[in-house]
DNA sequence: TTGACAACAGAACGATTGTTCTCCAAAATT
DNA sequence: AATTTTGGAGAACAATCGTTCTGTTGTCAA
């Protein structure tokens, strides 16, 4: 049984992204182009690798779709503001399916439970799951996920006396002034509630 | 110019309903038996005014892709709080897409985009989008969409001396009571924010 | 009753598709 | 040092695809 090695989860990014332009699996010589290889056998084999997975399936009449674990985001098992370890990228917890509409770039997106109250004036609720775009940069104003202290903290981007600050949204809580540099993991750009 | 017949928004509906099944669009072959006719040529004939009519694209490889109104759900013309038709069926507004994650019950779901800020308190601010589920009946403490005065209003249900009240979260506005019945549209069920 | 148009049916055809097969170089394993 | 595995390249081929073109109905107005 082949395994699904780490080169096949990027190909299977590159899949996903593709998918979430153009709404359709290509042929497997378009693949070649998507996957960046030559031959349409190897992208064969790629393709039964994800449906082993269980990333795709086939119909009846052998057309290649995408199974729900495919439109599933990672979605962080610690949350925003709760000491957090850095790397996000182990997707161990549960899963969570939602539609491109949020997401322009699916596999630079990552879904994270909003954790305490630092940025309710913001409508940014406890228990909202918070849409992040994995960037290394933001503008000004942008709401940021940034890495500090080692936890992940959401908090607006702003600028003080020409240094980088993180402003919470909420008067309880003080202005983030990092010494050195800031570490930007990701941008805002969307937000989920659930009621009930 | 060939204008979309009734006919047309059959052939649409089949094809939603075969898209929704496989995430995928047949080729002319396999949609002669999704439309339940024997020509290829005509086939492509239907999907050009579906095309025209906004609901398909193709891709650079002439490859046919559903456009955004292909999965579009309605998402009401005018906006909660401001005056708008009890009837919210009629699709002609913007549109908006988005995956059942948030919907339970997609048919007697509908979303619609906030207005206002009486609900600001909680977190439910101008531009959300509400999503709501179709229901005569909610619960103490539910968020509720209500009609008042033909008019839909987001306000959380709420019980004052034996009588239902609608009670806004934002203490610039007033408690609305009801004299005689109150007429509840649905029931808030989720939320989505996007940022930028 | 004619004639125009809409709604298909069907054939023909070159291009493209997925499949299978063989081959190969580098890395890993023995 | 020898050998197996990994990660692909490339050719060949029947089946299928989309396209185009020509017919064939039924309908409805003139």
């Amino acid at each position: 049984m082949a395994d699904f090695s780490s080169k096949d989860s990027e190909y299977l990014s590159r899949l996903q992204d593709y998918y979430a332009e153009w709404k359709s699996i290509p042929s497997y010589a378009a693949l070649c182009e998507v996957f960046g290889i030559a031959s349409k056998s190897w992208v064969k084999a790629i393709l039964n690798r994800l449906a082993e997975a269980g990333f795709l399936e086939r119909t009846p009449d052998g057309v290649w779709i995408p199974a729900p674990p495919f439109f599933a985001r990672p979605l962080a098992e610690s949350a925003v503001q709760a000491g957090m370890p850095v790397a996000v990228s182990a997707t161990q917890g549960e899963h969570f399916v939602i539609d491109e509409m949020l997401i322009e770039t699916p596999s630079r997106s990552v879904l994270i439970p909003v954790k305490g109250d630092s940025m309710i004036e913001a409508g940014i609720h406890d228990g909202d799951v918070a849409v992040v775009e994995k960037r290394l940069t933001a503008n000004l104003g942008d709401i940021v996920v940034a890495i500090v202290d080692d936890a992940f903290t959401l908090k607006t981007l702003d600028k003080e006396a020409g240094k980088f600050v993180l402003r919470p949204a909420n008067a309880a809580y003080p202005v983030i002034r990092p010494e050195a540099s800031l570490e930007i993991f990701g941008v805002l750009v969307g937000l989920i509630r659930k009621y009930r």
